[in-house]
RNA sequence: GCCGAAGUGGCGGAACUGGCAGACGCGCCGGACUCAAAAUCCGGUGGGGGAAACCUCGUGUGGGUUCGAGUCCCACCUUCGGCACCA
């Protein structure tokens, strides 16, 4: 037999599979059901930056391994590939080294798609496509339209950073300490009208249907914390100067009688007014203007409160109390209304303002938890004294119930120009103006220059921009802005199962058999808002009679970070190793089972490339070891000898790891000791049944040399055979190793035979003369015997 | 500060429901093969004591429950991740 060549039969079985289509799957057939027999088995798609690294190599990998187990458990799996191709790296590119952003990243797919070829992934490649493709955000544009049409999308304004030296949105991620990361400016808020979907009409969804997903805990946690639920109540402050309510959301309304004044956010669309007529209205305008410039680091880290009082008043509607009205950075306009009751004595924040601002303190619980100076609510308990205060102000029209949320709208505009075009038109006098499907899809025009300069990049396009209203026919303009591209992977999952319809995003009856995905696999960084936002697009198209299902994905396995150097490997970080050497010098088989031998892959990883040797050392063993068994290994029934036993027992391990523990790197860990066990033997009755069983097992994780030696052993294809099932008699074994504990501790250890009755275990244990040592004529108080484990003597 | 995850040999890690701590691999040490080396193969490898049989200590720290704790409970320390002036 020659010489394990890993490139050879890599190259080799990749043309196999591929002339066989051996990973692609049809759709089904009208009318077919999915529940019992498909799999949907998925990764997050790549963005298409560079290369590849070894964390996407850890993610195609658990995907991989999850679709040859599930594929040859009987499932029809279908397992996509595609890239999310816009953005601002790709555009960035463009802009610092030139070219276009679409040459940038076909560049950059063309390279990926043949290092995902040369892993040997089974994807079914015929579902291929990329977001950028006007085949593909035709279709994101067209399911914009009808969340649009049904009132989910809408414009309001909100603050961005705004780089003033040039002209620009920035992303979270250009701004490094306050300031544009291309320039060097302070950045400044600016509230700019943008496009936003509501995803808060659908918190209390997303929270509740958390209990049809099979998802890690941690995961479940953070989504839960993301959305942010919060009961308490909507008060009512009176300002009698402006003849207005101001609403506040507090959880603690059995503290009303301790508010002694009142804080408006800085961005708070009321302190404009107030400024206007306030003795003091010149620093507050300052104090707003540096507030908004503050990096929101900072001004979330600031211990030390600062604030500017209005010289207005509030009333609190429990005591009719004036209070005076501050503004102070520490309201934040996100949360709750933007305004709060300021609770001195029962709310830390509020309690430092007090004290830097010399504002009075009112003590309205005291220690026993009973509210006093509350009026007729005093000497309640604070917590049924707060729903008692909320009812009361209910009767008056002060007050009720309400539940707020952390969870803010969307906002998916973007004033870049590599994005998905939003289909809209502004006419004068129709207002906001859908694209009618028949003009779909609104293509990105040719433009020459990608920086935006004081308008979004698309403004340039100006042969785009006018165009005649559909509605009315007058001249209008397009929208230019484009969407975010978290819009692209929220559905992304649905255009796979009918990835090539021409018209439609996708075929409704496809869709609903394939959906869910049953096996999602991505990097917990997007555990909150990825996954959050496809959520809310499933629900969203669910409501509009658009898809059968309301969660997208069944399972998650969130695989942890591949670091190096302690960080997480990105190209921005310039940290990165790729598969493309390592495949070269010991093969891919050796690479992805390495990438998942290392550790658990959901945990983050330290890149060391120190073990890859090991693994190549197995898969060489491995192939002399079926080597010498197909030369020495009699023909004919494997019976139940020792190595047969110990490869049933290999089965169910690896099975269960897999099926039922999600865990991947111990099944390489048990298919190395059958090797080993196997290399000590070659020769055995069994030998063949544990060198086909070793094969099989380890032909999700090392899929090349798995169909190379299954040859060897005189069988075909694979791939598509049925996992092996073990013998559950073949797991009993006739006798055990005995742990013989003297108070708790090992003294000794011998093969008994199974089926002895207690009395006779712990008379074996007596007899031993190392426990007779230890027992020194003493009296015994107690025996605990675990059948098939161990016996314990304690001594009195 | 809050929420979550995790702390086990020189290193990555295993030990699933409380029952032999350290599977598997890396590294290292010794041996075989070789003129030699690489590769490969065989053996060893937690600390301390002992010539050995064996004894003893040992899973971040301190307590506790239990016949028995890496695993359960309480308190704490450290690291990583998420969120954060959240009303």
């Amino acid at each position: 037999m020659d010489k394990y060549e890993a490139q050879q039969i890599e190259v080799k079985w990749q043309q196999v599979w591929a002339d066989a289509r051996a990973f692609e799957v049809p759709n089904p057939e009208p009318g077919a059901r999915g529940e019992e027999r498909k799999s949907y088995v998925l990764e997050m798609l790549p963005y298409p930056s560079g290369t590849l690294h070894m964390g996407h190599v850890l993610v195609y990998t658990l995907g991989d391994v999850l679709t040859h187990f599930r594929r040859r458990n009987g499932f029809e799996v279908m397992r996509p590939m595609g890239y999310d191709s816009f953005g601002l790296p790709a555009e960035n590119a463009a802009i610092a080294e030139g070219g276009h952003p679409r040459e940038i990243v076909e560049r950059n797919i063309e390279h990926i798609r043949s290092e995902m070829k040369r892993m040997g992934w089974a994807i079914d490649w015929s579902r291929e496509f990329s977001t950028h493709d006007p085949e593909y955000y035709r279709w994101t544009q067209w399911l914009f339209l009808q969340l649009f049409e049904a009132g989910h999308a809408y414009r309001k304004a909100a603050p961005v950073n705004w780089c003033p030296n040039d002209q620009t949105v920035l992303a979270n991620e250009q701004v490094k300490d306050g300031r544009c990361d291309r320039c060097g400016a302070e950045v400044e808020a600016r509230n700019l009208e943008q496009w936003f979907f509501r995803t808060t009409a659908y918190a209390d969804h997303l929270l509740d249907e958390m209990d049809q997903l099979d998802w890690p805990e941690r995961v479940l946690a953070m989504q839960r914390h993301w959305i942010g639920r919060s009961e308490g109540a909507e008060v009512l402050f009176r300002v009698e100067e402006l003849d207005l309510d101001l609403p506040v959301f507090t959880t603690r309304a059995d503290t009303l009688f301790g508010a002694t004044y009142f804080v408006l956010a800085p961005e708070h669309p009321l302190v404009e007014r107030l400024a206007a007529d306030s003795p003091n209205g010149d620093e507050l305008r300052e104090y707003v203007r540096r507030a908004g410039a503050k990096p929101a680091a900072e001004r979330a880290a600031g211990a030390d409160k600062t604030g500017v009082s209005t010289g207005f008043f509030a009333t609190n509607p429990v005591n009719e109390a004036r209070i005076p009205i501050w503004v102070a950075d520490y309201v934040l306009m996100e949360y709750g209304t933007g305004a709060i009751m300021a609770v001195p004595a029962h709310d830390e924040r509020d309690g430092a303002f007090a004290e830097r601002f010399d504002l009075p303190v009112v003590t309205v619980v005291d220690e026993d938890g009973q509210l006093v100076e509350s009026a007729q609510f005093s000497g309640q308990p604070h917590t049924e004294g707060g729903e008692a205060i909320v009812e009361w102000l209910g009767t008056r029209g002060r007050g009720r119930p309400a539940v707020n949320y952390r969870l803010r709208d969307w906002g998916f505009s973007r004033q870049r120009y590599w994005g998905c075009p939003i289909p809209v038109v502004y006419c004068g006098d129709c207002g906001i103006v859908a694209v009618p499907d028949s003009d779909l899809p609104v293509l990105l025009p040719e433009i020459e220059d990608y920086k935006p300069k004081g308008v979004p990049p698309l403004a340039q396009a100006d042969e785009w921009v006018r165009v005649d209203c559909p509605r009315c026919g007058k001249e209008g303009r397009r929208e230019v802005e484009t969407m975010d591209t978290f819009v692209d992977s929220s559905w992304y999952f649905l255009r796979y199962c009918d990835a090539h319809n021409d018209q439609a995003p996708y075929d409704r009856e496809i869709v609903d058999y394939w959906m869910p995905v049953n096996d999602y696999t991505g990097g917990v960084d997007h555990s909150t808002v990825h996954m959050i936002y496809a959520r809310y697009f499933t629900k969203a198209l669910n409501d509009l009679g658009l898809i059968g299902h309301r969660e997208p994905f069944k399972r998650f396995f969130g695989n942890g970070w591949v670091t190096q150097g302690g960080s997480k490997m990105s190209k921005s970080k310039g940290n990165v190793t790729g598969p493309d050497a390592l495949v070269k010098l010991y093969g891919a088989d050796a690479t992805r089972l390495y990438i998942l031998f290392i550790g658990p892959a959901d945990q983050d990883m330290e890149w060391n490339e120190s073990g890859i040797e090991g693994t190549q050392r197995f898969l060489r063993r491995l192939w002399r070891v079926v080597g010498e068994v197909v030369e020495q290994a009699p023909a004919g029934e494997p019976g139940e000898g020792g190595i047969a036993r110990k490869a049933h027992r290999t089965i169910a391990r690896v099975t269960d790891d897999l099926g039922r523990r999600h865990q991947f790197n111990t099944p390489i860990a048990a298919v190395m000791e059958l090797v080993n066990e196997l290399a000590k033997a070659p020769g055995d009755q069994a030998a063949r049944f544990a060198a086909k069983t070793a094969v099989s097992l380890i032909q999700p994780y090392a899929p090349h040399v798995a169909e190379e030696l299954w040859e060897q052993l005189g069988h075909e294809r694979l791939w598509e055979q049925p996992w092996p099932t073990h013998d559950p008699a073949l797991l009993e074994e006739d006798t055990f190793e005995l742990v013989v504990q003297v108070n708790g501790k090992v003294r000794d250890r011998f093969v008994v035979p199974v089926g002895l009755s207690e009395d006779e275990l712990v008379a074996r244990a007596k007899e031993s003369p190392k426990v007779q040592a230890q027992l020194n004529g003493g009296e015994i108080r107690k025996t605990i015997v675990v059948p098939r484990k161990l016996v314990n003597l304690v001594l009195g």
